[in-house]
DNA sequence: TTGCTTTGTACCGGCAGTAAACAAAATACG
DNA sequence: CGTATTTTGTTTACTGCCGGTACAAAGCAA
């Protein structure tokens, strides 16, 4: 092939992803600031502002401000264009599917979700939830620069299997990335052609909104725990990109011990965080059996801030949460996060007894002792959901010159 | 203050670190690999080049070449410059310090070592180690860069002090980076100005050593544990960058448990890693006790290598082996490294059955089960030394410029 | 009103790096 | 043996990002 390769995409206006990324983490509300956290001229951050609203990502709004009491001519404020592009959000889980339009910042446009039991067949589901995601882009007559997809289960990288997706009935080492984008070209969404489809654990991609959006704002490396139905996963965002692993498979924070004398675990092992701290082993350490109404972690949440007097329910929460202190003190000890949030179940707990989560955690942990670790609940709603988004999104936060490729294209093909 | 935040620093020749980052670790042996793995023209990798060997970085032999059978014009080979400037590097061990000037590439230039026990202030050492540096830099007559130190304990940032130094007599808690430095600047070396010295954990800059210039190269997520003295030590390299985590207390793998009915451990747990997969825990499975000769790594390797034969020797081989293959396995379900090398007694109980290593890892761990990590024994000498000067070169790869601070200083302050 | 401070903009210049043409040094093939 | 081909290195414009500076704008303070 003649294809010398070049630089040329890397780099034009090498400093328009970052600014944008800025705006859209909500940290640069004015050029001033921009200019400051960039670290380059007024001139250029005026240039950089200039052509993501050209792009029609931003809107620079230069009325007369209030004036906030400080001196100096007032900065013009930065806002993200409520109109301009959006990505397609999905997220698969226990009770069915939920699909989202979200633009920049996180915010979403419009969501529709399917409930009911979840087929054995992914493909199905795929076509289903990309079809409604469809139908919102119609509806909305929105732009769309990207698709990505939340499910509950490890993805192997690079090619997007889903791994023992227990919760789901699906075969493990189903191809869901492909079936996904198969999904996606079959509905012939226009537009979605820089981004082909990305696909993604539901605990990463929660991590990833919440590091950006939500309580995870500002921490460099990030840990975050979470429960939703069945297991328990983890996710860690290093430097604002999440660290899946070379194959995708970080992060199983599921068997770590916690219990030696413990259940036995599918891995071979016993005392499993998996088996000793998710919705299910809550219930049954209170003494009660799983009912048919509602999903596992909707009983347990309600059994927790229902019934949290009740002596046999409170024993059942502190057991929960030594077991989980246990975990989070060893993965403290390996990865050194300077904050871990928590969602599902385990920020349930966390709200239950905050002290005494903190305090197995700093008993056990090297750096615990030494100081201590920021714990706090996830704050973001559909936070996997955002964080598919984000996934989407990424190619454009990377070099938002991409979003000129679309139109292009639909300008008129040679 | 009027400094007005540019970035000019981060920018003047932008390919200039990553061009001498891919010499350094012997991934550019000519210009045309220079082009193309840099990405850039012929013309910018030539100039490249040349402002490097103007720096005094590097050398271009621009001899004819034994032509390799290849077509075209045979490449000028690029090489390190053998007489260019050094680092200053230190290892502090529980027998005594070692001291080398090392050149780019990981090249030793000269080194001394002081044996014998090591006294209670961490600050008399270092000044003696670093006189023993500054009398070879005198000797040699080498331009210094920089200086950097290992030392076998928890590196608490950003301020650098040691954490449990345990087989070092040390305080925990000494301020080991600020009397390190202290004892540079009265050692006076010249120009040791741009880098302040460094310090970090032995087994972290182990394998940042390795990574760049032993079995760790090519990785992308690399994973190092070793023991060689008491307890266990862990490393993770990710993206070529050392992870020492928000505190600097990263991948403190000793307290991961192996054995849940095992002995006590200081942590408060019992079984951990660092009591039952490190050189006194062999000694103390295969019945022997500990004597005043050599280390206890030193024993311990000896009786592995010369009484494999003996079947208590092999019966606790194989059960160090099988804890720490358990060991492994919990780290490859959390980080999912694409390599773990092994070094001190971890690398000999791998020379001893690999295949038994290997297998403990595929069957605990999820992605062992699905294809499996390479798992490889360290390659290189003294790579704590080795990582200690690539701490030292860090800024000199980043920005290759900074070698002409020293020199405006040499030539004649205003 | 006159400063002072901060923000936004216009214009110039430096310079890194692309692109393209040319030169050099080897092999391949008649 | 000589010419074509291939690969590498170099020279010469040329493009475009961005720094620097000067100037204008828009608010406070006195």
């Amino acid at each position: 092939m003649t294809h010398t390769r070049t630089t040329r995409l890397e780099r034009g206006r090498s400093a328009l992803g970052p600014a944008l990324e800025l705006v859209h983490t909500g940290r640069a509300p004015t050029r001033a600031v921009l200019t400051s956290e960039l670290g380059v001229t007024r001139a250029t951050a005026g240039a950089v502002a200039a052509e993501l609203e050209a792009l029609g990502l931003i809107v620079v709004d230069s009325r007369p401000t209030s004036s906030a009491g400080s001196q100096g001519r007032p900065s013009h404020r930065l806002f993200l264009d409520e109109n301009g592009p959006v990505v397609l959000a999905g997220q698969i889980h226990a009770d069915g599917y939920r699909v989202a339009l979200v633009g920049l910042g996180g915010r979403i446009v419009a969501t529709v979700s399917g409930c009911g039991t979840i087929p054995a067949d992914p493909a199905h589901v795929l076509a289903e939830a990309v079809a409604a995601g469809s139908g919102l882009l119609e509806r909305t007559g929105r732009r769309c620069l990207g698709a990505a997809l939340a499910i509950p289960s490890a993805v192997a990288e690079p090619d997007g299997e889903a791994l023992n997706p227990l919760h789901l009935a699906w075969p493990s080492g189903a191809p869901v990335r492909r079936l996904f984008r198969r999904a996606l070209a079959e509905a012939g969404i226009p537009g979605v052609t820089t981004a082909v489809g990305f696909t993604g654990n539901d605990v990463n991609l929660a991590a990833l909104a919440e590091h950006r959006h939500g309580a995870g704002r500002g921490a460099r490396d990030l840990l975050c725990i979470a429960s939703g139905h069945r297991g328990v996963g983890g996710a860690l965002v290093l430097d604002g990109r999440l660290h899946s692993g070379s194959s995708g498979l970080a992060l199983e924070v599921g068997h770590l011990t916690v219990n030696p004398e413990g259940a036995p675990c599918h891995c071979g092992s016993r005392g499993c965080l998996d088996v000793e701290a998710d919705p299910l082993a809550f219930l049954g350490a209170a003494g009660r059996t799983p009912g048919p109404e509602g999903s596992l972690l909707r009983q347990a949440t309600d059994l927790l801030r229902e019934e949290y007097q009740d002596p046999s329910v409170r024993a059942a929460a502190d057991l929960l949460i030594d077991r989980l202190g246990l975990g989070i003190a060893g993965l403290v000890n390996i990865l050194n996060p300077d904050r871990i949030i928590l969602g599902g179940l385990h920020r349930e707990l966390l709200g239950a007894d905050p002290e005494r989560l903190r305090a197995v955690v700093a008993e056990r942990s090297l750096w615990g002792r030494s100081g201590g670790v920021p714990i706090l609940p996830c704050t973001l709603d559909h936070n996997s959901l955002v964080g598919a988004a984000e996934l989407a999104w990424q190619p454009v936060l990377d070099d938002p010159l991409v979003v000129l490729e679309g139109e292009d294209r639909e300008a008129g093909p040679v």
